[in-house]
DNA sequence: AACATAAGTAGCCGATGACAACATTCAGTC
DNA sequence: GACTGAATGTTGTCATCGGCTACTTATGTT
């Protein structure tokens, strides 16, 4: 599963290839790990202009390589965005989780933490997040949806935290942390479509954790 | 521009009478509502095939129009988009106004309404609501952002009777709104995006708007 | 009736995703 | 070290799409 992580190979010696490509062009026919060069230029690009804009033909185009190769590693366009949001949910995962074990203090402040560490995921991720909230009809979903589980894990384990500790009711666990979940998703969602404005996002997402906690009644 | 006789020679016409001679074929020059008939049309796909199938000439084929007809109503493909997001604001908002209005029971039952009224548009109209979700980068924005307040709207006049009855905490009434609406945005997200499943919103709605009301902690 | 304008048509262009046939390299195996 | 099958990359092709321009036809105003 990890074997084709295993040999890392540097995204720069494709970047260096095509500058001395003009001069000695000595471009391999193998790239080293062309996979992972697609996937960080693509998230790149779709940092850059969406997921709308991004083609594979492009992304061969900026590593240097024929315009089919990337079908060897992805053989339809669904499944490189599958594999981006894949990827983004183990980095959301890690994010939240790491928000959470940053300090032992009380569970209301890590709640907080995880939630804001969502909220700048969102807003530094926002195409990569679009895709990850994509429809997905085809069969790659049960991948997507196995590696989206890393990203709720953190605040379900929160969740039966508090429950143990008595500092929170009783109740469905994974229900209460989906919901908290779609909270702070649905707020970013909110954002990334141009209804709420940015700068408003922390803020919404702090008076969510608390409407979360203390509730909207008197 | 010049005399008819240009025309009459012009070699073009037998094959377009071909086509038309196929049947009786009453085929107007002037569809007559072609920009309504475009966004029915496009709705169909869109609930069939999902937004990145919808395409311009199929419409127009499908309609019995010429592939540059569209143009003339929908520029660009994002204006047919657009114009298809801002009529799902539209129905929404009906909707959740419409289930409010239902009855004059308590708050809190009007509330459960609204969120049950939202959940099930969601999960009607799963490849609009992700284009109502979906990123804008163009100036078609504010035009979307406004028709989107008419969904925000009946949920924000909620909290502010709400909070003059007392039955609901003070509190920044816009955020709070927001804040519900997000919330039940997140969970039809989840939903679509194949990581809950469907049968599972109605049960995850309630419990999301127990927990707003009431909260989390003890 | 004349004419300006809205609405539809035809044809082209460049780009794309998907596909097939072919070429090169790599990794075992003998 | 040579052989061979599997990975990986390349070239070429195809249908489709969005967007554009030039042209044609209908509509409505004067």
């Amino acid at each position: 599963m990890l074997s084709s992580a295993t040999y890392v190979v540097n995204g720069n010696i494709s970047t260096s290839m095509r500058v001395m490509s003009s001069r000695t062009d000595q471009r391999q026919y193998h790239h080293g790990d062309l996979r992972a060069a697609l996937l960080k230029a693509a998230e790149s690009g779709l940092r850059a202009h969406g997921v709308a804009q991004l083609s594979l033909r492009d992304l061969a185009r900026e590593i240097g390589v024929s315009h089919a190769a990337p079908r060897r590693h992805f053989p339809e366009r669904q499944d490189l965005l599958d594999a981006l949001a894949k990827n983004g949910y183990t980095r959301l995962g890690e994010q939240i989780r790491d928000a959470v074990a940053r300090g032992d203090d009380g569970l209301a402040a890590r709640l907080r933490r995880a939630a804001s560490a969502f909220a700048h995921f969102a807003m530094d991720n926002p195409a990569l997040l679009e895709l990850m909230n994509a429809t997905k009809h085809r069969p790659g979903v049960p991948q997507v949806s196995r590696s989206a589980d890393v990203a709720f894990g953190p605040l379900v384990d929160l969740m039966r935290e508090g429950q143990e500790r008595r500092v929170l009711q009783g109740g469905p666990v994974e229900e209460i942390g989906l919901i908290l979940y779609a909270t702070i998703n649905g707020l970013a969602t909110l954002v990334n479509a141009g209804l709420v404005e940015a700068h408003r996002l922390d803020d919404l997402t702090d008076t969510a954790v608390n409407q979360f906690l203390r509730g909207a009644a008197p």
